[in-house]
DNA sequence: ATCAATAGCGAACGCACGTACGCTATTGTT
DNA sequence: AACAATAGCGTACGTGCGTTCGCTATTGAT
């Protein structure tokens, strides 16, 4: 009753599926994900959705991958092009703070909340979680270093306390905004960060 | 075949349940628990568990509670002792240190976790994780408010950035150990939190 | 023109879930 | 001594889960 659809199409069934898979899992987390949910509202097939991925598992992967590649895209990549060292981390920053006060996805940032999630239970997709959001923390060190070396923060610098502080007030505020929409969070978060790159 | 117990039997059996119940949700989330699973590893039935509760949510509910007053009696009643105000303030920042270094629970601290769990699921169960997140915060927040008063921070001290700080380094501290069990994160911690109550 | 490859469907599976009901045998009150 | 209350068990029910299998009909390479 349903035919077979060009490649091309297919690309665009899984497409849609993830995106409606990121929304699920941001609000009711990766394990909120469920084959027949997606089926129903997608309007097809429980095994139409099945046979791209072939396991739920990697369904659950390539949902977070997928979350964090848009996140990338429009909160990374175009701070890419600023200096790298403390320009670049202040841009990255910002934009941080920006992503997750209004995030992408209807229940806020999904790796943040895969992170807590999954760090308790070993396999694929913790491997996944933990993965991506190294990725994440690689980016602001390579930034915080780069400004050490270029002399914009004192040679003493404790770079990894720096890196601590500005993810954890990206956590805080990502809680507040969450639990609580706290309009007064992402002005707190911007002078923690502030805060963390101007040690005594 | 397994005759009525007396009522402090009873009681018995459920703080097993509990302490059971939190421990699995410590490492898989307050939906984690199963009902099915505690009658198994408990040795009991299905509907001998269901009875002390008689809905699922009313367990998951619990569970989170007891798993806070034992926190609140392990890590903040005996700082109560210290004087109110920035000492009492210390004690309670270096204890929750402590606890997320060394949980009572396998899987870290259960609020924490269901922060990020429960926050895009309105419900009751929602409702009891930010009570119990607030009476923390309020906590906290009293003796930063007491410090300000007593003159032990000075007058024009911003009571709402330094909570959103300090709650911010438990976040990054919780994340760092049950993600990466890094040892250096404590520390960390510590130092983030003394920053926070040394505003410029 | 041929034909292997495959997107998606429909039906079925075994399993685990939360909950309901009735029962039993002890407790603890009267 | 009598008896209501109840801790816990056994069984059953309906639902939704992930996965499997066979099918159909189009695609896209040969």
């Amino acid at each position: 009753m349903s035919p077979r659809r060009s490649a091309a199409e297919a690309l665009v069934t899984r497409a849609r599926i993830l995106s409606r898979a990121a929304a699920i899992a941001s609000e009711e987390g990766l394990d909120g994900i469920t084959i027949g949910r997606l089926a129903d509202e997608l309007e097809m097939s429980k095994s139409g959705v099945h046979k791209h991925f072939g396991t739920k598992e990697t369904l659950q992967i390539s949902t977070l991958d997928k979350a964090f590649v848009d996140f990338w895209h429009q909160f990374v990549e175009p701070a890419l092009t600023e200096q790298p060292g403390l320009r670049r981390l202040r841009v990255l920053c910002d934009n941080s703070v920006r992503y997750l006060t209004e995030p992408l996805l209807p229940g806020g940032c999904l790796v943040t909340a895969s992170l807590s999630e999954y760090d308790g239970r070993p396999g694929a997709v913790r491997d996944a979680v933990v993965e991506v959001w190294s990725r994440w923390q690689e980016q602001l060190r390579a930034d915080l270093v780069v400004a050490v070396e270029r002399g914009e923060l004192p040679g003493r610098f404790d770079v990894e306390q720096a890196l601590f502080e500005i993810l954890a007030a990206g956590f805080a505020l990502n809680a507040a905004m969450q639990l609580q929409h706290d309009q007064a969070a992402p002005g707190r978060a911007r002078l923690a960060m502030e805060r963390a790159l101007s040690q005594p």
